[in-house]
DNA sequence: TCCTGTATGATTTTT
DNA sequence: TCATACAGGA
């Protein structure tokens, strides 16, 4: 026991040894957040405070979640396997498999993924017939996980006017036609569970007796949803309440647009009676440098909890700004860099290229690609998204269950088998108008559509019955074989990768089985199952009859909750790239923050938002926060955006910064943000200085200048709207425009050749 | 059924 | 600019 609490600092040792009471830690960027939470489960089950069984912790990962079971593995002397560590979605899954019954799902319910409860939306609207340009579908799926996210029934939706009264209309529908088929999406999975809990006095007792220590991980993050849902299972007002142990850091909260509520911190720290305030400052990652231009950056921020980080290392190197003409120029300027950095030993793949959004990537990547420098860019389709992947689930899933239509559809003519549109239209109609399944629907229709449909049937019939005595990896295989999938794509002229994926897919069953220790034979199962024991074990086991579920249905849960790796190229000795949002949580001996321009970072619709900049800030604060011994900040006068030359102020952002932890490479321009008034004197003076060769590779500094004479920053007056200032210029000649701020009417866009704007000085 | 042209819209993302 | 989605013709 003093092993495990061996090194660690005052605060956290005081985190881990907290007594069994609701706590707030407040863990800044890199102060051994993991560590705590491990250490602190490890610490009350190794003093006997809690069973292995009492414990439950969240995530919002698979990757954290992985990552807590294997630290608690190597400190604890059990197995960890079946403790309730894992992400909300995953533990509500396997709460809902436990009790499908009172929750009325079928025990095989299928996860629809995001792509699937679109094409069920879209599906939905055609079938009531609701014009989708009165209801885009992506728009719809929105209003749906918002709804759930809130905890919101479609009867529960405040209805206005048309449009909102609409919209819960098809929600209401929505949850019908789900129900109808035996699938679940994701917001749903938390809901539901939330339900049961709150509806079923006797299995939220048992669970309130069950877990008395609740831990969650980034709890910034937590959305309304999940909060009510701690709320009932935590019980803070009730006789006997759990502990719960919430982590977390407003500074690095920066998922608010898919509903991430970090007032939760506050209501928390009130509702819970939270008398443990313990704040994790220390930072065993990064330079003083980088630290104090992190805490500079969010000191910025209103509404803080208030945290500043410290570190033991030395101030280090400063902190490299610099200034290119154009993107072009500013993706050069990287690759030299990082040639430089190569030499000096650095190893590819801590050198990380961080950008505001995806679309950044390219001009970098082509850079690097000409200078054949590896690189990794992080986010791309992941491995059970792909089509082919899809497609093979699909089949799986209408094995498991006729009645998904959602599969049934995606793969009913393919690979084709001339089952067109229009029989697949009177079979939907056939299968709304008796509120049936497609496959049910079949018998009502005549003619040769009929006919395919109903050997498309049959032939999943007959595979069913195949399957049933096949193991997982076997049953894969026949799938795809008599499907016709895998001939598909041996055909097809470039269908060697989606070939090679669906080998992969059988590997992945075969790796899936071998893990999950589903290859126990039945009896040993049935044992198991009859115990407590075995409700942690199995992710799905009913503790009524000792029911498992097959494999086959846990394989497909396994593939929805878990995408796979989003890593496109998995060559490891790389440069890696990846958006900032994508690099919360990794670290790197150097960053590279590129685009720091006023609309990209911060990003221009992020204006709008209430609150909008503050989040940018704090994106901020996480991507420099992600260095830990080199950062470079860089930015361009101009770049391509949308396939039109845009001219952008340099990000507001420098002007919070500290000016001793700076070294700019490029002379530094005068004029900020819009914060602060415009200054031409320093522009000017910056425009007439020569370029100073802090760096080998320094281009010169000119901008390519816009030809209307006119500059991002300048106050112009308008005969209109009065005086305001540019923020920004794209286009050339007759297409040029200008956004403008006025100060009485706001931003506006104005077409160059048309309005008259004269210069103010 | 497949192919080709055009329209459209383009932060950030995990489950 | 550029990717993707969908409509319409062969």
């Amino acid at each position: 026991m003093s092993d495990l609490l061996a090194n660690l600092n005052p605060e956290q040792l005081a985190a881990v040894t907290l007594p069994a009471e609701n706590a707030l830690i407040l863990a800044g960027a890199g102060s051994g957040k993991t560590r705590v939470l491990t250490t602190r489960i490890a610490w009350l089950i190794g003093t006997g405070q809690a069973s292995p069984a009492g414990i439950l912790a969240v995530t919002f990962t698979n990757k954290a979640a992985k990552e807590m079971l294997t630290r608690l593995s190597a400190m604890l002397p059990m197995p960890v396997r079946g403790m309730w560590v894992g992400t909300f979605h995953g533990l509500c899954n396997r709460f809902l498999r436990a009790h499908w019954k009172v929750a009325a799902l079928p025990q095989t319910f299928q996860i629809l993924d995001t792509q699937d409860q679109l094409s069920a939306v879209k599906r939905l609207l055609k079938g009531l017939n609701v014009d989708e340009q009165r209801a885009p579908p992506k728009q719809v799926q929105w209003f749906i996980n918002g709804c759930k996210e809130q905890g919101l029934r479609a009867k529960d939706c405040e209805v206005r006017d048309a449009q909102s009264r609409l919209m819960a209309e098809i929600y209401a529908a929505y949850e019908a036609q789900c129900q109808r088929e035996g699938v679940a999406d994701f917001a749903e999975l938390l809901l539901r569970t939330y339900e049961v809990l709150r509806d079923h006095a006797e299995i939220r007792q048992h669970y309130r007796a069950r877990f008395r220590h609740i831990l969650i991980d980034e709890f910034q993050d937590t959305n309304r949803l999940q909060y009510q849902w701690l709320k009932l299972l935590a019980g803070p007002n009730e006789a006997q309440p759990s502990a719960v142990l919430a982590v977390g850091d407003d500074d690095q909260s920066i998922y608010a647009f898919r509903g991430a509520n970090v007032g939760n911190m506050d209501d928390y720290q009130r509702e819970f009676h939270v008398h443990h305030l313990i704040k994790l400052e220390h930072n065993y990652r990064s330079h003083a440098n980088i630290l104090q231009t992190a805490n500079a950056l969010i000191a910025h921020n209103a509404r803080r909890l208030g945290k500043n980080l410290r570190t033991e290392a030395g101030a280090g190197e400063p902190v490299r700004v610099i200034e290119q003409p154009t993107d072009q120029q500013e993706a050069l300027w990287l690759v030299e860099e990082i040639r430089l950095l190569l030499r000096d030993g650095y190893a590819r793949d801590q050198i990380a290229l961080l950008y505001r959004s995806n679309a950044q990537s390219r001009v970098i990547e082509g850079a690097l690609f000409n200078a054949a420098i590896p690189y990794r860019v992080y986010g791309g389709m992941r491995f059970f998204e792909r089509a082919e992947i899809k497609h093979a689930l699909a089949y799986l899933r209408l094995l498991d269950n006729p009645h998904d239509d959602t599969a049934f559809l995606r793969v009913v003519n393919f690979p084709p088998r001339g089952i067109g549109a229009r029989t697949l239209e009177q079979l939907q109609d056939a299968a709304r108008l008796r509120q049936v399944p497609l496959a049910d629907a079949i018998s009502a229709l005549g003619g040769r559509g009929a006919a395919s449909l109903q050997a498309f049937v049959d032939m999943l019939g007959r595979a069913r019955v195949e399957c049933a005595a096949m193991s997982l990896p076997d049953l894969v295989r026949h799938a795809l074989d008599v499907s016709g999938l895998l001939e598909h794509y041996r055909a097809e002229r470039d269908g060697q990768d989606r070939v090679e994926n669906l080998e992969e897919l059988i590997n992945a069953a075969t790796a899936f089985v071998t893990q999950e220790g589903f290859g126990l034979d039945a009896e040993a199962l049935r044992e198991q199952a009859l115990s407590e024991q075995a409700l942690q074990n199995l992710q799905a086991v009913d503790p009524a009859t000792g029911e498992t579920l097959s494999p086959l249905t846990a394989f497909l849960t396994h593939a929805a909750l878990e995408a796979g790796d989003n890593q496109a190229q998995a060559g490891q000795d790389a440069v890696q790239m990846m958006t900032v949002h994508a690099a919360k949580g990794l670290e790197f001996d150097v960053v590279f923050i590129t685009g720091l321009e006023e609309g990209l970072f911060p990003h221009e619709n992020a204006m709008n938002e209430a609150d909008g900049v503050e989040e940018e800030r704090r994106l901020m604060y996480v991507a420099i926060t992600r260095a830990r011994k080199r950062l470079y900040l860089s930015h361009a006068q101009s770049r391509i955006l949308h396939g039109q030359t845009r001219y952008n102020l340099r990000s507001r952002f420098f002007d919070e910064l500290p000016e001793d932890t700076l070294k700019w490479l490029s002379p530094k321009a005068g004029a900020g943000g819009f914060g602060g008034a415009y200054r031409p004197t320093l522009r000017a003076a910056w425009n007439a200085a020569p370029a100073a060769p802090a760096v080998p590779f320094t281009p010169a500094v000119q901008a390519s200048a816009p030809p209307h004479g006119l500059r991002v920053g300048q106050s112009v007056f308008h005969t209109k709207f009065g005086e305001g200032v540019i923020l920004t210029l794209e286009g050339q000649g007759t297409d040029a425009r200008a956004q403008v701020r006025f100060h009485r009417h706001g931003p506006k866009w104005l077409a160059l050749n048309i309005a008259k704007l004269t210069p103010v000085n």
